[in-house]
DNA sequence: GGCCTCAGTCAACACTTGTACACTGAAATT
DNA sequence: AATTTCAGTGTACAAGTGTTGACTGAGGCC
């Protein structure tokens, strides 16, 4: 029960996003009119809207997917790719900063979601760190374009893009410190070290996403590597703090 | 005698790297032709075609560090900073790609000079890590937009700049890998583990850096607050590495 | 001295970009 | 049924982009 209550979001539920190309779901949606199979056929503008929207944030991940970079991407070819015309863009979206939130704000959103879930259900089975790491390397490989979006812009965005994504990464720091000191896992260390910890844990993690993400297919050999070796990191550092304990060695 | 020779580095040679706008050197490039306290009155052809060069790659960093994103920024501005009119760009570079490797080749040699410098004046005094990481800290903050640079193309590069990127950083880690061997440091850590730890290492460091190269004027109490911290992390992983000696716990 | 080399210049091209404006037609409201 | 709202369309323009080709003139070589 330790190191790594951050990566306990995601478990099986699988969602559409970033599945399809967005023209293809905006095409989906015109079709729908006269499309039998739907089960709500004729859709209400707002839901319309609502749709639109979520094609042309489909459409930026799909292309950051691609090996563009976000900050590189008009609202030009973020509309074509969402099969609409570039002015539609402006009723969405003033920015493509906007947009940009939007997605962070869409991760943070499922993140949590998962959070909640596998803390309902105490979801924890078996030997926790290595079903925790195997939990967040699903996530990772599952939500890839978001991920890739969130390590491009958190050092390559506008301000207000780096600071959203440096607030969500630090949310995952705090909530598993606060998931350390609940669970009483390192009674002696003081508050200041615990964050400490959890940060250098977060660390490791996102350090070697980078190469889960670089993997292209992500072969389940690899991706078995990556497990396995992020697991060792974490023993280390929760080998270190528990030999550390707030004993703070002479300067 | 530990954690962190990657940060050995740097010591105290103040070039003026970065310091110029581009356009101020090239100009200054025209104007020694009269300017009697030049040493060297009339410069070589291949001696000026080197520092119209330089002033490519310094407007293009300088361009970084007012916030730019390398990828986003143009060659027309990149030659209009530097004091050149645009088609000048294509008699030093093909690309901006080519340019950004240069930056990596510039970067990579800097540190590896440092490396052998403070090697062979076995430049270790007083506490190790401490003075490491101060070291670390300076040469970053002394080459802020080359970290900016590094940092942003890390993952938002073109293929070939983040491959040259990754390679410079694992040349790091393996470096400090074979110091720690050849130290003795961790004699019962097999060849592996050590990789890890240096990787482990080099993470914990990485991660917070941005931090550090945020912070605008960087004052001396943040830079010292960030060299305390990292020093402590350091500390726990060091402590963890101690620990692990090889043993692999159970799965 | 006279030719050659080639870094830097100038003008021009075909594009892509963000964005403003007037419009259309179906959904929502009256 | 008439009216309003507003997501999506189409056109248009100024600004910036990469890249071309022909040029200029000073440094280097004979």
């Amino acid at each position: 029960m330790l190191a790594f209550d951050m990566a306990t979001f995601m478990v099986v539920s699988v969602q559409s996003d970033t599945q399809f190309v967005g023209s293809e779901r905006a095409i989906a949606i015109y079709q729908a009119h006269g499309d039998p199979l739907d089960s709500q056929r004729i859709l209400s503008r707002e839901e319309k809207k609502r749709q639109t929207r979520q094609s042309l944030v489909d459409a930026a991940l799909t292309l950051v997917g691609q090996g563009e970079n976000f900050t590189g991407i008009s609202i030009r070819e973020v509309a074509k790719n969402a099969g609409v015309v570039p002015t539609s863009f402006y009723r969405h979206f003033t920015d493509m900063e906007e947009l940009g939130l939007d997605i962070v704000d869409d991760l943070g959103m499922m993140l949590r979601r998962k959070l909640r879930a596998v803390r309902q259900t105490d979801g924890y089975s078996g030997e926790l760190t290595r079903s925790s790491v195997q939990l967040f390397t699903d996530f990772v490989c599952h939500h890839r374009n978001h991920f890739y979006f969130m390590y491009q812009c958190r050092a390559g965005g506008t301000v207000r893009l780096r600071a959203a994504i440096r607030n969500e990464l630090s949310f995952f720091a705090n909530e598993l410190a606060s998931d350390i000191r609940q669970l009483h896992m390192l009674g002696k260390v003081d508050s200041a070290d615990l964050q400490m910890v959890s940060q250098l844990i977060v660390a490791a993690v996102f350090e070697s996403t980078t190469d889960l993400l670089d993997q292209v297919d992500s072969s389940p050999t690899f991706r078995q590597e990556f497990v396995d070796l992020t697991v060792k990191k974490l023993r280390l550092i929760w080998l270190g703090a528990e030999c550390w304990r707030s004993r703070r060695p002479a300067d």
